[in-house]
DNA sequence: AACCATACGGAACGCTGTTCCGCTTAACAA
DNA sequence: TTGTTAAGCGGAACAGCGTTCCGTATGGTT
């Protein structure tokens, strides 16, 4: 995929019209969730569906797009909350914790993250790539600690974190918090 | 919801037609998934679009429909789960188990029985009024015995479990029944 | 000022679920 | 057997989706 975030050479028309869309982007998320139609965005920047497709391939990259920063700072908050202690276990529930806000306040961002979407599909990657690493770390750190289990595929674990939060918002009476917690609590099972 | 699925005195070309129509949707569910268009439904039941919406008022009430014996068999395995013991703790397990099975087996299923999902309601609503008294039971029996924390809701439980299952099929790097058993054996840790 | 690659807008395409309505036909009465 | 009619059927049509395409406009350069 190739990144058509980074600022480059291009037409002044076109720079300005990258940011309105990640500005509007961004609006209609919070306002209608992540999977709010394109030609809304595109009505929202001022701007024709043309344009949407010409600076993001595919709704998912600009979904990426929009949420880059965030994810990014999800995934150095890692090593922050290793280094924190006070155990390695403590850093991996309050990373995740973390993890668990960043899907949970954007609405749909979970649904939209389950690989089956056929789209979307660029924005599954994304998220793997950048954060299963990240969680490995914490994971290896707390089973050499002897605080959980060693048999913890981090994948598994972040899809599992991830599935738990879909539709979170939008049902009341579910609370996927909660449900993380009680997964991590049965990752402290012996193996 | 109005039950088209009893046998009534219809004229017997609709009775036929309903029939063609379970038979091709559960072929085409297995084939192609939950998610299968209705017109796919339609054609495998030599059949127009018309006549499913007529046997069956939305798409969820034929994935319902097809797959209400299977639920209906969950359901009832409830109890005698609890009956056969040894603990509540593994009744709730193997029925949980079970309750996996129904998800994972059928492709999408769970993906479906989200509650956002906008249509499809009539499929969550009917998981949850059938489903959520049996777990609940199950829960009750195990917090009873002393072997779960008591704070476990039924409907979260079913909720999160049925999340869980998500995209189990068509990735083979996620194994649904190992995040559940994991939250499962969450369930045991301390109020 | 004149040129043209770059970028734009929005109609159009193919796919959904669902609705609508003119036609067919099973069921029943005479 | 034939006639009547309401139940049922088929599939065109509608609305809404992501995405593609292409004629037109324009920022940047010579």
């Amino acid at each position: 995929m190739t990144d058509t975030t980074e600022p480059g050479r291009r037409r002044a028309d076109a720079r300005r019209n990258q940011r309105s869309l990640l500005d509007a982007a961004a609006a209609v998320f919070v306002a209608s969730g992540v999977e709010a139609p394109v030609r809304d965005i595109a009505a929202a920047a001022g701007v024709g569906v043309g344009t949407v497709y010409r600076h993001f391939p595919t709704r998912a990259d600009l979904v990426v797009a929009v949420y880059r920063h965030q994810v990014e700072a999800c995934a150095e908050a890692g090593p922050v909350c290793l280094a924190e202690g006070p155990t390695p276990y403590a850093a991996l529930t309050r990373w995740i914790d973390s993890f668990v806000d960043l899907l949970v306040t954007k609405h749909g961002l979970a649904a939209a993250l389950r690989a089956d979407s056929g789209q979307f599909d660029a924005l599954h990657s994304y998220f793997v790539d950048r954060l299963v690493p990240v969680c490995a770390d914490l994971l290896a750190a707390a089973a050499e600690a002897g605080e959980i289990r060693r048999d913890v595929d981090a994948y598994q674990l972040l899809r599992g974190v991830g599935n738990l939060c879909i539709g979170a918002d939008s049902d009341p009476r579910y609370d996927a918090r909660r449900l993380v917690g009680l997964l991590l609590a049965g990752l402290r099972s012996p193996d």
